[in-house]
DNA sequence: ATAGGGTTAG
């Protein structure tokens, strides 16, 4: 076959194939040269400028480098091109002479002839975003026809992308969108990325999900990119439920999205949260079909969930498959699992996983043990939470805020006062501060025994530490010194009458 | 290679 001299994959410098005509300034070498040498005296200007007193500087008409610009190209007969006023604005940018800007725009609008380059103007709109100038980027944006300019998807997908940074711009989108059809901006997929991405950050993903359904129905691709952005916001929002979430995800699969790991976690752990755990068992089943396997945090998350929803039978079976599948649990799995043994009243069982976890070398920690503990008070085996506690201390495992209370809930609970008050009077001294109900069940409990004095000073004890009892307290007080008053009151009656 | 995941509430 004989190479076509003159066909695309010839010289592309031959005129015929020439994408662009030459600029007009390129075309003769002194053209060329008296540009050189007015951006010279541009830039010479512009470094006088930095390291002088701008005020000093200032021309009455024109700010000094414009007319710096100007007069430059005119000694050289030569027009001021594109590039010397982008070197311009660059200048005025970076050194932030905002108020010299519009003087510049307005000059070349009125009084240039040529086609402004966009990226003078995504340029400026950048740096209106950065300055919070968001106005004065959309005022912008929409004068660029005035200067000779075609607009493109590239300015707007950046003015687009500054009004989504704030929450009381977003209303201005769809008048914006609206307004670059007339423009004749041919929005992209890009353009739906950006908002997309945007509203996902501000967490509206409702919102997020609009825009991916109108590029579904406008014909665009469904990355997965963007499903995969929106699956990660659902954790941080409050607009979709579980359900629209789940219909969500079938929607996307249906249209081809591939969900990576992440994916499915993100997903797992959104169902997890509200409360769905069977759910999110049912996303982890498909993770295992589609050929990827979950990893520890994976089932965790899915146990947990399971165990919130109730569903004991398929705790077993899980954690069962967990450890097939070669996969270690660590303490954070070991306490789910014993959770869910504890939900079930079954604390002999939970105690034997305890120490076999400790035989396999994952040290049980304080949630470990506050779960152990908890059961232990519902089971009204207070003897045996003690045991716990004292083996908390002897490997080194201290109490925290939950320990306290479910301890103290569990010797009230029981009766046991005294025992009660002791940990209070520990957790003080640590800076723990008990929930009110706690605190409440306490003084009401010592009221009922006669205590009165003692939950007064209590009382005046923990008030002092700015901490502020709930109405029980303070009624079981007030009951017990008004039945006094009482008492002594028909006393005193009862000598009135005497008399 | 890393993070992520776990207690409780009448």
């Amino acid at each position: 076959m004989v190479r076509n001299p003159l066909s695309k994959s010839g010289n592309k410098y031959l005129r015929k194939f020439r994408k662009w005509p030459h600029s007009p300034y390129k075309t003769s070498w002194h053209h060329t040269f008296g540009e050189q040498q007015a951006m010279q005296i541009l830039k010479k200007a512009t470094l006088e400028v930095a390291s002088s007193d701008q005020s000093q500087t200032q021309n009455l008409r024109y700010p000094f480098l414009l007319s710096t610009l100007l007069d430059s190209f005119k000694a050289f007969s030569t027009a001021p091109t594109p590039k010397a006023y982008y070197f311009l604005i660059k200048t005025l940018t970076s050194t932030s002479r905002l108020q010299d800007i519009a003087p510049v725009l307005d000059h070349v609008e009125q009084s240039e002839k040529f086609e402004t380059p966009e990226f003078i103007f995504v340029h400026l709109i950048r740096f209106y975003g950065l300055a919070d100038k968001v106005q004065d980027a959309l005022d912008l944006f929409f004068r660029i026809p005035r200067f000779r300019c075609t607009p493109t998807v590239c300015s707007l997908n950046l003015v687009l992308s500054l009004l989504c940074r704030k929450r009381e711009c977003l209303k201005m989108v769809p008048q914006v969108l609206l307004k670059s059809q007339h423009m004749n901006i041919r929005v992209e997929g890009s353009t739906f990325r950006v908002l997309i991405k945007a509203l996902c950050r501000i967490k509206r993903v409702d919102y997020a999900i609009k825009i991916m359904s109108c590029m579904v129905e406008d014909g665009y691709g469904l990355d997965d990119k963007i499903c995969s952005l929106i699956i990660s916001s659902l954790c941080e929002q409050r607009d979709l439920t579980s359900i629209e979430a789940l219909v969500l995800w079938r929607d996307m699969r249906k249209l081809g999205f591939c969900p990576g790991v992440m994916d499915y976690t993100n997903m797992i752990r959104f169902l997890v949260k509200e409360g769905r755990g069977m759910a999110a068992l049912g996303i982890m089943n498909q993770q295992k079909e589609d050929g990827f396997k979950p990893d520890v945090v994976c089932y965790t998350m899915v146990l947990s969930g399971i165990v919130a929803e109730g569903e004991y039978g398929k705790l077993e079976e899980l954690f069962d498959e967990m450890l097939v599948l070669g996969l270690i649990p660590d303490v954070y799995t070991y306490n789910v699992y014993v959770n869910g043994l504890c939900k079930q009243n079954n604390v002999n069982e939970a105690l034997k996983i305890v120490a076999s976890m400790e035989e396999l070398g994952c040290k049980p920690n304080v949630v470990t043990y506050n779960t152990l503990l908890g059961a232990l008070c519902v089971a009204g085996e207070l003897g045996k939470a003690r045991g716990i506690m004292k083996e908390m201390g002897l490997k080194g495992v201290g109490f925290n805020l939950h320990t306290y209370r479910i301890m103290i809930d569990g010797l009230v609970g029981k009766g046991e006062i005294g025992g009660a008050c002791l940990l209070l009077e520990e957790m003080l001294e640590k800076c723990l501060f008990p929930r009110t109900s706690t605190f409440d069940n306490i003084v009401f409990q010592m009221c009922q025994k006669g205590l009165t004095d003692e939950a007064m000073e209590l009382t005046q004890k923990i008030v002092a530490k700015s901490f502020v009892p709930g109405a029980r307290a303070w009624e079981a007080l007030l009951l017990n010194s008004l039945s006094r008053a009482e008492y002594s009151e028909t006393t005193f009656s009862g000598l009135l009458d005497t008399n």
